[in-house]
DNA sequence: GTAGCCTTGAGC
DNA sequence: GCTCAAGGCTAC
């Protein structure tokens, strides 16, 4: 076992590099598995809540891509590296898949577009002459050497985990006021999506100055320590208390849960729904901490509805087996530096930051891999017993949910082959905006449908994933379907809280201060974003998933369901003004007229753009929907006083109403 | 409303 | 009888 470095050694670099490159060849990089070569790092100092690491400057190839969300950034950034390592390149040549893929996340709002970057490590034998891309979008980029603050996981990278756990590392850095890069962080991930449960992901803060470790140096687990008596409280931080609601949490977020759920209580955030957790602001925000504490896993059914004190609940074995788990990993897991990667020894040379190792792994194989780590849907590395669903799949190996709010959605996931144990993907028709794998081995064509409701993704992957164990899917009942559309929010509870949160913010705005359209259509589709989460949430299949896979499914699609609600509003309330017209082939007559004369002059004044008069009949839609809710919004500001009333607005507003 | 401490009681 | 995870109490 290798001694770390002391708080002295820490302090002085070259002292580390010296010490740590001596011990590089004694220790496993163990989570490096499904790769021929990984990057390796030398280890500073660990303390319960995080490492910090010491990477050499190392070369990667590289893009760019500027989006909202992660998950958008993934599926595209992966097929630009993807093409570059399967012979995109001015040599044309085939390179080897390693790990980690590394993202540099900014700092950011989930509804603001922002600069992703994603990496892959060049192979050591790449890496002085590295092909150049072919594709412009991507890049070969020299990362200098860094100090990194680590957190390892074992979730899949997604907007969710990526989140939670970059906010966990920041709030023990900040609590151990450790200086660290602000505006952004990276996430690495080393495993395919394979229902696993080692899996490796890890979130990175690059370190500013000295890299901190003092007061939290791990100890080793003594006899007489049991291992929570050393564990934070997953929700804040705090010292835990015992187990409490399903998981070990300290006594003051055991209290807030207890509260919350026996009181019923219904929070709401003036922030993003994203605020800071921690001992010293978890009072802040009980809205986040409360979806917190449900992220992290406590039970509300924990929580007794009769309020009976004392004995012992169901948990009770789901305790246990945590605490054996806990010791026993305890137990064999002793404090060591993992730093080299696995069997075959590698080079001395301290700027070889990868080497060969590891069992024979093809690169495309690998690849497929972590490509389909880009598309899979989430949650399939959670452990869960099989669920019976009210879903059918079509002989394309479609499903067709009947949990669809709008009839022509459908979603399709890859089908699961259990001898291999990868994912294939084998549907069509491909969306557009899913590049096409031209890698055969792997069948690899993902091919999701545009939409995706929560609740049908879970349930493919479990009908995928365990074909033997899992009941035939039955038909919907209908039932479940009046559930479902039961909890569809109607176009007038969503007209009153878009109005009332207009009026809200114009209050807030004062009388000269007024919303422009872009911040009313981002009104409209925040409330109707609330009602489609609510929607979800009340839905009884999507309650029965796991909070975590719940918010990634919602996360991940929930600009497809913005649109969809929207199309369909217009469907079912977009001609409402024109039922009263007396004469309405005179009407459409007239329409085509002025359509045709509206075609004409486009193509006399824009010669050059042949399609714009099909793009401005695609705005009327938007004109439409926006100038609908303008003029409810007038409405109720007139109502209010706040119009003339000896005006032409006033008239029309009124005659409308 | 929060959070630390106290009381309770089923399971071992 | 002990343990420990529930609910209760209460100072802040």
């Amino acid at each position: 076992m290798e001694p770390l470095p002391t708080q002295d050694t820490v302090s002085s670099n070259t002292g580390i590099q010296q010490d740590l490159l001596a011990a590089r060849n004694s220790s496993l990089l163990e989570f490096c598995r499904e790769t021929e070569q990984c990057l390796l790092f030398d280890l500073i100092c660990k303390t319960p809540k995080y490492e910090v690491r010491h990477y050499d400057s190392v070369k990667w190839v590289s893009t760019d891509y500027t989006t909202f969300s992660m998950e958008f950034m993934m599926v595209q950034s992966f097929w630009r590296l993807y093409g570059y390592i399967t012979g995109e390149n001015e040599k044309g040549q085939k390179i080897s898949m390693t790990a980690p893929v590394l993202m540099k996340i900014p700092e950011k709002s989930i509804f603001k577009r922002d600069v992703y970057t994603m990496s892959f490590l060049l192979p050591e034998e790449y890496q002085m002459n590295p092909p150049k891309p072919t594709n412009n979008a991507v890049y070969i980029q020299e990362m200098p050497a860094m100090n990194v603050y680590v957190l390892s996981h074992g979730e899949m990278m997604h907007t969710f985990s990526d989140n939670k756990y970059s906010k966990e590392l920041s709030s023990a850095l900040d609590t151990a006021t450790a200086q660290y890069r602000k505006g952004f962080h990276y996430t690495a991930g080393y495993d395919s999506p394979k229902p696993k449960k080692n899996r490796h992901s890890e979130v990175w803060y690059v370190v500013e100055g000295d890299p901190v470790c003092s007061g939290t140096q791990e100890q080793k687990t003594g006899a007489g320590s049991t291992p929570e008596s050393e564990e934070s409280c997953p929700v804040c931080g705090d010292k835990v208390s015992g187990y409490h609601y399903g998981l070990l949490t300290c006594e003051s977020c055991k209290g807030f849960f207890k509260r919350s759920v026996q009181n019923n209580k219904h929070y709401t955030c003036s922030e993003q729904q994203s605020c800071p957790m921690n001992l010293s602001q978890r009072k802040r925000c009980p809205f986040c901490r409360f979806q917190k504490c449900l992220a992290v896993g406590m039970r509300k059914e924990a929580v007794r509805a009769d309020r009976m004190r004392g004995g012992r609940n169901k948990f009770g074995p789901l305790y246990r087996r945590d605490r054996q788990m806990k010791q026993q990993k305890a137990n064999a897991d002793p404090y060591r530096i993992m730093i080299d990667t696995r069997q075959t020894p590698g080079p001395e040379s301290s700027n070889d930051l990868h080497r060969i190792s590891g069992p024979t792994s093809n690169s495309s194989s690998s690849a497929a891999l972590h490509l389909s780590h880009i598309v899979y849907p989430s949650g399939m590395e959670q452990s869960c017993q099989p669920i019976t669903l009210d879903c059918t799949i079509n002989n394309h190996r479609v499903l067709t949910p009947p949990s669809m709010p709008f009839r022509g959605l459908c979603c399709t996931f890859p089908e699961y082959s259990q001898d291999k144990g990868e994912p294939s993907f084998s549907y069509s028709p491909v969306p557009s905006h899913y590049p096409v794998n031209s890698n055969p081995k792997h069948s690899l064509t993902p091919t999701t449908s545009p939409c995706c409701t929560p609740s049908s993704a879970p349930a493919i992957s479990q009908a995928a994933t365990q074909p033997s164990t899992t009941p035939p899917p039955t038909t919907a009942s209908p039932r479940f379907l009046n559930q479902l559309l039961e909890g569809e929010q109607d176009e007038g509870q969503l007209c009153t809280k878009v109005l009332a949160s207009l009026q809200r913010e114009q209050a807030n705005r004062g009388k000269h201060d007024c919303l422009n359209t872009f911040s009313i259509m981002c009104k409209i589709a925040d409330q109707t974003l609330f009602g489609l989460v609510e929607w979800a949430r009340n839905s009884n299949l999507f309650k029965e998933l796991k909070m975590d896979d719940q918010m990634v499914l919602l996360q991940s699609c929930w600009s497809e369901l913005l649109v969809l609600d929207h199309l369909c509003r217009q469907v079912t309330y977009g001609k409402e003004d024109v039922k009263s017209v007396q004469n309405r082939r005179q009407v459409e007559q007239t329409q085509e007229r002025v359509n045709r004369a509206l075609m004409e002059h486009t193509q006399q004044s824009h010669p050059g753009h042949s399609d714009k008069f099909g793009q401005l009949l695609l705005r009327l839609p938007e004109v439409r929907s926006i100038s609908l809710q303008v003029e409810d919004y007038l409405y109720q500001r007139h109502l209010l006083g706040d119009l003339p009333c000896n005006s032409l607005l006033a008239e029309m507003l009124h005659g409308k109403h």
